[in-house]
DNA sequence: GAGTGGATTTCGCAT
DNA sequence: ATGCGAAGTCCACTC
């Protein structure tokens, strides 16, 4: 059993050409790098961003994303996104990392003056992700059992264009009325309602026949509901949690299979 | 100088009731914690998700924040953002921390079978961040020099409620006509146009003169230009860097100095 | 506490 | 490549 990561593992290194020469091969091998100490930052690109030092964690990942992790906070206060290419140099004690990205130019530079920990290996990671009661499990759960939204329910089709956007879901009736349905996995506000309103007018002026519009969401925020009346829109609660759970029962099947 | 940090580094530690007693002492004074390792993660909450086992990077920090990064990808695969309370224990070689959070009720349960890294210390970060080239320059651009939007243009007031929203920016052209402006930071869609024309409908059924829509961006999608066209709204190419620069000379005016 | 809009949003999908 | 909307979005600000 290999209990053991083949990795490199420094505490308080002193900040010299050794460093400079180990930090330019850890990146182009293209190791995750791990850096915690004293830095400061600048940032240009679509914004321009400057923070002044302080003790910070950067990460570097194999595919050239970066992140500078204040102690505090869940979001990064500084980073890229992957495919960048670094530069590095030692320069009178201070470690200097920049990292550079094309479309759009942006370039990150990261200053260490001390460095308490440094840290490079390879990680393997091959795990499966899976996330359950996004959206699209609302919209596949009505589409497979079109009377989680109302009794007689028959849907036609999904991400229909219709120029404002896309109908995230449309059919007909018990009576036969067209029903256009908006879904939100949160409680909805009166952007939603206005987007389904455009969507009504768009099909009301292409269909000859009355057009409904329901609103499928856990929740609507206070002043929508008003809207919803005001437009005559209906709301249906609908919990992405639930339709997980009925997903999960009918395992693994298409949408394809059935439209 | 101090180039010596205090705080814990541990390399390939055997997972047993020491690491227990560590963790649980690092968690409940809160000091920044790193661990690089093989884990999975299963997280319930406003959805749920479940990470199969693979080698990552899992950071808590002092605010009770949590952070999963795999080796790639700008985002982390799971978190939990500030407030989280913790409980962990180790049962047959397996470090098991969830970080629990109330409003909304989340859980997130993390299983490290293999720890390669464990870092706990007491981060110091008490530096300025600045950005610059936000939306917001870009208004107060436009406020402190209405040239850079139309020579003669007079800014009135900035943020206005006028029902649908917040108006951006609105004033009076050289000719006495009342202009709106709806600003973006980067190529405005058709969104924003929709935007400014529903502001423009509702002043323009409140005041008794001719109302005229500016869309102030530093470019627009191409559909965007026919509809600008169509609605009888102008464009006015602004960059956000150019707006971050002019408001650099003119230092740390305020808003509330002018209106 | 709820509602609204911005973000260096990022990401993914479809045109 | 571009455009568009979702996100476990988060965050800040207003009411």
């Amino acid at each position: 059993m290999a209990s053991q990561n083949h990795g490199l593992v420094m505490e308080n290194p002193t900040i010299n050409e050794e460093i400079q020469n180990l930090i330019k091969k850890v990146l182009a091998h293209r190791e995750f790098l791990l850096l915690i100490g004293n830095c400061w930052i600048t940032y240009k690109g679509r914004a321009s961003s400057q923070l002044e030092p302080g003790e910070r964690l950067v990460v570097i990942k194999e595919d050239g994303s970066v992140l500078v992790h204040r102690p505090n906070g869940y979001e990064a206060v500084n980073w890229q996104p992957p495919g960048c290419i670094f530069r590095s140099r030692v320069e009178d004690g201070v470690l200097h990392i920049t990292a550079i990205r094309r479309k759009p130019t942006e370039s990150l530079s990261i200053y260490f003056n001390l460095i308490y920990l440094l840290s490079a290996m390879k990680l393997k990671d091959h795990g499966k992700f899976t996330l359950y009661a996004s959206e699209e499990d609302m919209q596949k759960a009505i589409l497979l059992y079109p009377s989680i939204l109302e009794e007689g329910f028959k849907p036609i089709s999904y991400e229909k264009k219709v120029e404002p956007g896309f109908i995230d879901v449309y059919g007909i009736d018990k009576e036969g009325k067209f029903v256009i349905v908006e879904i939100k996995r949160k409680a909805a506000g009166r952007d939603a309602v206005l987007q389904l309103s455009k969507y009504m007018q768009a099909v009301q002026s292409m269909v000859n026949r009355e057009v409904r519009g329901i609103l499928a969401a856990p929740d609507v925020t206070k002043g929508t509901q008003r809207l919803l009346a005001t437009l005559g829109l209906s709301f249906k609660p609908l919990n992405p949690r639930k339709c997980a759970e009925i997903l999960h029962k009918s395992q693994s099947l298409k949408l394809e299979d059935f439209f």
